[in-house]
DNA sequence: TGTCCACTGGAAGGGAGGGCTT
DNA sequence: AAGCCCTCCCTTCCAGTGGACA
């Protein structure tokens, strides 16, 4: 028999290909298509090196736009001509990741040496003082950057946008120039004036790329990884213009790329051609919607599963009503505590963000107001990664509606 | 034209769980 | 050990609402 390995060792395909170029966080060194953006963003921030105070900053595009990898090459760059100059350190926090202010000030402190701060725990005032004395003691100038802000002030407000103006204000011998990254051209809305008339002191706006520009970026990627002779035009054409059709996103196009080279590898061909392309398009789909799934609590699960029982039963759409009663039913069987309809409304509207249903208002005028429900993923294969949470074991063989309602 | 349904979605607050301080 | 602070998940309460129907 052949050994199952075989396949990978055959074919003339490098073996020893470095998939790190293919990461988000590889920042290359030099950014096609960005030198007008960047030179921008550097003028500004190169007053520091000059002993000058630099403008806020607030950086505009879609995802995958380049926002965020420029402002790592940025502040690679300027962090190495500063060095032996001035102090010069660029703070990254990820305000979806750190949802809260507590977590953006222990970041920030606990980023230069000084009194540790916990992750929670602390009253505001001592992560305050803690945050300022730890900033002063290192003494320079701290580009704080701060990606994904809008989706952080449209969930808690934008006192904390205040809170580190008033900490810059109050430094010493350390001073904060604050870059907000969104995706939301409309964020200054959402601003208080105080706050946006200090945070809006230059915007720049990164435009999608154009399938070309694309082209170049992954040609680039490739040429760095040293495959340039076992990609085909045609496939790093298609990946481009697939990518151009999703606003422009350079990050997803890379990816893509990295996924056809890798099932062009473990199929044991020599060249990445446009099947491969095509293969991995629909894998990355797939495996974002599993993976979302397989990541939700405990009940939205159950809800979940509720719906897709629901829609096997009948019907295409739904009202909140009788997906209440699905997700009662689930909830019992699996030995769930039911949680109350207020509670399941606004799961039900995390589970429309997230796009694995579609629920939108609609009156049905004198039965009411309520949502339309309707399932967006494949139900079997959202139900196999259901079923593998152990909670919902004891459901694995009542597979329908009308067995779930006489257990 | 007014009524009324089945909700929606905001606000407030409780309790659990994580951690720190005294 | 007791007390405090913070976030997260959830409940309770309730005013508001689009449109079919009488």
């Amino acid at each position: 028999m052949d050994n199952i390995f075989k396949k990978y060792l055959e074919g003339t395909f490098p073996k020893n290909i470095d998939y790190g170029v293919f990461e988000p966080s590889f920042i290359p060194h030099k950014m096609p298509h960005r030198e007008k953006e960047i030179g921008v963003i550097a003028e500004n921030l190169g007053r520091i090196l000059l002993g000058g105070r630099p403008k806020n900053i607030l950086v505009f595009g879609k995802s995958g736009t380049g926002k965020t990898a420029a402002m790592k090459y940025i502040g690679r760059e300027l962090e190495e001509a500063s060095r032996e100059r001035v102090n010069v350190k660029t703070v990254f926090i990820n305000c979806q990741v750190k949802d809260n202010s507590y977590s953006i000030f222990e970041t920030l402190g606990n980023a230069f040496n000084g009194e540790r701060i916990p992750f929670t725990g602390w009253s505001f005032d001592r992560l305050y003082a803690t945050t300022r004395k730890n900033l002063d003691q290192w003494g320079g100038n701290v580009i704080l950057v701060l990606d994904e802000i809008d989706r952080f002030v449209k969930k808690n407000g934008d006192d904390f946008l205040y809170q580190i103006l008033l900490l810059d204000s109050e430094l010493e011998k350390s001073r904060i120039t604050i870059v907000g990254i969104t995706n939301d051209l409309k964020f200054s809305e959402y601003l208080d004036s105080r706050v946006k008339s200090r945070l809006n002191e230059e915007k720049i706006v990164f435009p999608p790329y154009s399938s070309d520009q694309i082209y170049d970026i992954l040609m680039d990627r490739v040429n760095i990884a040293g495959i340039g002779g076992f990609v085909s035009e045609g496939a790093l054409r298609l990946i481009s213009s697939l990518a151009s059709q999703e606003n422009g996103d350079a990050r997803k196009a890379i990816e893509m790329l990295r996924t056809s080279i890798q099932i062009a590898f473990s199929s044991g061909d020599n060249r990445v051609e446009e099947a491969h392309v095509f293969s991995a398009k629909t894998r990355m789909e797939y495996d974002a919607v599993m993976e979302t799934i397989r990541t939700l609590p405990v009940q939205a699960k159950a809800l979940l599963l509720g719906i897709i029982l629901l829609r096997e039963s009948g019907n295409v759409q739904y009202t909140t009503g009788e997906v209440f009663e699905a997700y009662r039913n689930v909830a019992n069987g699996a030995n769930l505590p039911v949680l109350t309809p207020r509670r399941i409304s606004d799961m039900l509207s995390d589970l429309d963000s997230l796009g694995l249903i579609t629920a939108h208002v609609t009156s049905l005028g004198r039965y009411g107001r309520t949502k339309m429900i309707e399932i967006n993923v494949s139900f079997n294969d959202a139900k196999k990664v259901i079923f593998e949470d152990e909670n919902f074991s004891r459901l694995k063989n009542t597979p329908t509606m009308k067995q779930l309602r006489l257990t």
